[in-house]
DNA sequence: CTCTGGACTTAGAATGCTAAGA
DNA sequence: TCTTAGCATTCTAAGTCCAGAG
């Protein structure tokens, strides 16, 4: 086995891990064994509800009417549109003609305004098709597809001629189709990406790949090595184009948008069996350098252009054709009613496909998303018989069974995925049955340690504790001879599996139990909060509830590059409150000896305090202050040099820079007698404890705050929200507590989910 | 059966935008 | 008022699962 042989050498962590992620935390999760499952078993999360039907069997009146009208309320919406458009480009002209300044402000204003209007129309139109009133659920599929086809990238603009590739210090005059491939390295220059060996490597193949085919450097160097390349001068390039879009008036930018969104106008939307609807990924991929996650072998290759030759369109029959682009032909007209994508093509890393497809507020991506819903909630009245069965199967004496047994059990408790076969050449990742042996460390007597890279090479840490008769099953799955590199579960794959469970409901697979689970979750974790106190702590419970969702998904992100800096400063800005809170209790003591001798606990802190400490905290505080100044001078001087006032003498910044001197030589004498200089305005006890009473509530309120922020830092709430929790139970916690449902969802979750929000009343259960 | 092509969902990174803070 | 942190959106990689061929 080719994997026995790999696996050894595999225990650093991939890059993008070392760079961008903390360690994983040791999650303990701990399962109570329970060796009667009939009585309230942990693992039986049995609803103990009746099953509520949807709202969906109220079959409502339809509201809609036929698609002939909705046509004729479409095109008119659109004229309107059209109008304001070409309303509002006029206004702009005629007002710059005119003149700048105070108008351009007006100008703007009205311009919003405008704008925000359209967008409202938009939602109303979109909002028109109710399809989950319609009782029957169509399958998938379309009757009349018509559409624009795809958007593609615009031709490689070769850089300007003074900005080259270096080889051996040599400028290299390269024929643009290498040129751009060097150019797409260059920009990930300073990446992890373009620090990774395997990148860089892959990527110079491919690079010389393409020049051969272009007939070699023009100017006569050969390119032989990849350390010999400087890109520096390219890299430098992309940098400042970078900065000056970013310097772009807002007007310009504006009207860059404006620009943009017109030439994709016509992608956006297609004609989905007579009705208008989103398209979503209508842009043909750029041609880039693959970015694979994690150690992936083929990380760095390059990812060819793609021709409208490469293309299939997929639409109906009477479907007018839409124009290729100048010069060039379709790849395929295909009309297969069958499918949902409108355009395809094959990639060429690994020879798979990439679909252009329907957004995800369509009517179709809809209705499978209540379908997966429904399917997930389905399983409700299954589980408890597949939970029965497996723990029966845990103790089966035919291997084949208790493989099963284990892996469902570990797919339901963990929420693993089903860990499909993968090739040599993909990361080496792993789900539920393709877990290897040095995946999974046992320790008795029931504990196992879980640690492995799951999809997108996301670490899956976690230690656990175990039903007992698992762990003795994980035990023989693990026995000699199976060493590191083997099978875990060497009997089993997805297939088998996934036909096993088909046998207690149709359509059931691994993922369902993802699904339900986390419904299932976040149903009880809702549950669990009380209707009282503001918006916005019930938002936070609802957050709370979300992420302990995501958590039970390993639904991670990478720690964003400013985050270890702003803890830290969050940090020191609680260090500093603490120091604050003793420099008060001290100032107390100094009106009152004898009152540490009353209350000993409450002045206990003040030893704490170390000299270095309490120099540390001076000496930031002191650095803070300066580089404040020095910020404000600097702004000011600036301001007035725009307004043609008279700037600022360095007497000024020198003043100001006195004062934190002062303070400087304050904190000195403090250090040195030990003795703190009480305000007039803090002159009584009573007055300092207030004082202290104030720096508690800002102590205990910052802890939090950092303490949310560090533990949300790698959790990521987004895909459970989007993928995973029925949107209806937002839906009905939101009508309940008198949240709204703005707070929860985006805008684009909003139209996602508008079969949910529109469709559910308040007791609707999951 | 097993293998693979094909079509779909799920996923975090990258990028863009906006509102809160210096 | 400008910056910047954090949120929303876009992008496309990476999974799952099924069907049909052999």
């Amino acid at each position: 086995m080719t994997r026995a042989e790999m696996s050894s050498d595999d225990e650093d962590t991939p890059l993008s891990q070392t760079i961008s992620r903390k360690n994983t935390k040791v999650r303990k999760v701990v399962v109570e064994e329970d060796s009667d499952y009939d009585s309230d078993d942990v693992l039986s999360k049995q609803p103990k509800k009746k099953k509520t039907k949807t709202t969906l069997k109220d079959k409502k009146v339809k509201l809609e009417v036929g698609s002939d009208d909705d046509d004729e309320v479409m095109s008119k919406k659109l004229e309107k549109k059209k109008k304001k458009k070409s309303k509002s480009k006029t206004s702009k002209k005629s007002v710059k003609i005119e003149e700048e300044g105070q108008k351009e402000l007006k100008k703007k204003k009205e311009e919003e305004e405008e704008e925000e209007e359209e967008e409202d129309d938009e939602d109303t139109k979109e909002e028109s098709y109710k399809w989950w009133e319609e009782g029957d659920s169509k399958d998938a599929g379309w009757t009349t597809l018509v559409h624009n086809g795809v958007m593609f990238p615009p031709d490689y603009e070769p850089l300007p001629s003074h900005i080259k590739l270096y080889y051996d210090n040599q400028p290299v005059e390269l024929p643009p189709e290498a040129e751009e491939v060097v150019g797409f390295y260059a920009a990930l220059l300073e990446t992890d990406h373009g620090k990774n060996p395997v990148f860089q490597k892959n990527f110079f193949n491919d690079f010389l790949q393409v020049l051969k085919e272009n007939g070699g450097t023009l100017n006569g160097i050969q390119i032989k090595s990849f350390n010999k390349c400087d890109f520096t001068k390219i890299y430098n390039y992309f940098e400042v184009l970078k900065e000056e879009k970013k310097k772009l008036s807002a007007q310009e930018k504006k009207e860059l948008r404006l620009e943009r969104q017109k030439e994709e106008e016509p992608y956006k939307f297609c004609e989905l069996n007579g009705r208008k609807e989103q398209v979503g990924n209508f842009r043909v991929e750029p041609p880039d350098l693959f970015r694979g996650r994690g150690k992936h072998p083929k990380t760095g290759k390059l990812k060819r252009r793609v021709h409208p030759e490469d293309i299939v369109l997929n639409l109906s029959k009477d479907a007018p054709i839409p124009k290729p682009p100048k010069g060039h032909k379709w790849g395929e007209i295909r009309h297969d009613p069958n499918v949902q994508w409108l355009a395809m093509w094959r990639e060429n890393i690994f020879n798979s496909f990439k679909y252009v497809r329907l957004a995800a507020n369509s009517s179709l991506k809809g209705q499978s998303d209540l379908k997966k819903f429904e399917k997930a909630r389905e399983l409700k009245s299954h589980i408890d018989a597949i939970r029965r069965d497996y723990r029966r199967s845990l103790k089966s004496k035919v291997m084949l069974e208790r493989q099963k047994a284990v892996a469902i059990y570990l797919i339901d408790v963990f929420a693993l995925r089903a860990g499909g076969e993968k090739s040599e050449d993909e990361a080496d990742t792993v789900g539920c049955c393709s877990l290897r042996y040095e995946h999974v460390t046992l320790q008795p007597p029931n504990i196992v340690i879980f640690d492995f890279l799951g999809k997108d090479s996301i670490r899956f840490y976690q230690e656990v504790e175990v039903d007992k008769q698992v762990f003795k099953d994980l035990i023989i799955f693990k026995r000699p001879p199976k060493q590191p590199g083997h099978q875990l579960f060497d009997r089993l794959d997805p297939s088998i599996l996934n036909k096993h469970l088909q046998s207690y409901m149709p359509g059931l697979t691994a993922k369902v139990f993802r699904t339900y689970n986390a419904s299932k979750t976040m149903q009880d974790q809702l549950d669990l909060i009380p209707n009282e106190g503001s918006v916005a702590e019930k938002l936070l419970r609802y957050n709370a509830a979300n992420r302990t969702v995501a958590i039970l998904c390993n639904h991670q992100r990478s720690v964003t590059k400013g985050h270890a800096q702003s803890v830290q400063k969050a940090n020191f800005r609680i260090k500093e409150l603490v120091w604050q809170r003793i420099r008060l209790k001290k100032s107390m003591l100094q009106l009152d000896k004898k009152l540490r001798k009353k209350n000993p606990k409450f002045y206990a802190e003040i030893d704490d305090l170390t000299k270095e400490n309490e120099i540390e905290i001076h000496e930031k505080i002191i650095e803070r202050e300066n580089e404040k100044y020095q910020r404000k001078f600097v702004r000011e001087n600036d301001k007035r040099k725009f307004e043609n006032e008279e700037l600022l003498e360095e007497k000024v910044l020198n003043e100001w820079l006195e004062k934190v001197e002062n303070l400087k030589e304050e904190f000195a004498e403090e250090v040195k007698t030990g003795k703190i200089v009480i305000k007039p305005t803090l002159n009584t006890v009573e007055k300092l404890e207030k004082q202290i009473e104030k720096l508690d509530l800002r102590i205990e309120t910052s802890s939090i705050q950092l303490k949310d922020k560090e533990e949300n830092s790698e959790v990521s709430l987004g895909t459970s929200k989007i993928n995973y929790i029925d949107p209806r139970l937002s839906v009905v916690f939101c009508k309940k507590f008198g949240v709204p449902i703005e707070k929860i969802f985006t805008k684009s979750l909003r139209e996602k989910f508008t079969w949910a929000i529109e469709s559910v009343d308040e007791n609707w259960r999951f």
